[in-house]
DNA sequence: CCGTTTGTACGAACACCTTCGTACTACGAC
DNA sequence: GTCGTAGTACGAAGGTGTTCGTACAAACGG
């Protein structure tokens, strides 16, 4: 079975947070897991790249102990670290979130 | 009088805020800011930079309404925009800060 | 075993970002 | 007017990040 690095809260660096959450793309991912999108595959998400970039940005966010990835078969099961994150970097996350539900939506 | 461009709330760019505070010579920018250095010139902030490089930094922050700049004389004037920042990404300035602060320093 | 699905590795192209040094401008003080 | 201070403009160098295409590997199903 194949294995993923995944960064410990203690290693947690708060550059890789913000240079990962500063991308676009990353985001979208980000707030499509926060969407109830946890545990879908790689694949299952909607986004404006090709399929190697697609792995590119998932690792960023793996690396920056963002999101956690977990093999099932051929597919990679993502999720959200929201708890982990919150632990090393209270309310950032939340904050992130927050701000790029747009501007302000009271519904 | 010289006068500086500065966005208003209503314009500020989630990408360019996260962008400017996941660098780490803005972050400590905006770290002395909170920490008592309002309205301090430029040359004022312990950077490990030098000087052309310093003012590239501070127009990143301006532009996308972290900070704002005022002449007086021949320096500028340095201040935090935390409010305007709030009113559009709650919370956002606070648990960047907070997370700057160290890991876990409870004093 | 063979094919399909899902994701990775690799290299290349391109753009952007950070940094610097030097030359310059604007303002205030003398 | 002249000088010093604070910051800007500009160009260049170097690194890094995003994107893609193509070729590859791993797991599952029949």
């Amino acid at each position: 079975m194949r294995t993923l690095e995944h960064p410990s809260p203690a290693d947690f660096d708060l550059d890789a947070v913000l240079s990962a959450l500063a991308d676009p793309v990353r985001r979208m991912i980000v707030c499509q897991l926060a969407d109830g999108h946890q545990d879908q595959a790689c694949i299952a998400f909607a986004l404006p790249v090709g399929k190697s970039t697609s792995t590119h940005h998932f690792r960023v966010l793996r690396e920056a102990g963002i999101i956690e990835q977990r093999y099932q078969g051929t597919a990679i099961l993502n999720s959200l670290r929201a708890a982990d994150l919150d632990t090393r970097f209270p309310g950032l996350l939340a904050a992130v979130l927050a701000s790029a539900r747009g501007p302000v939506s009271p519904r």
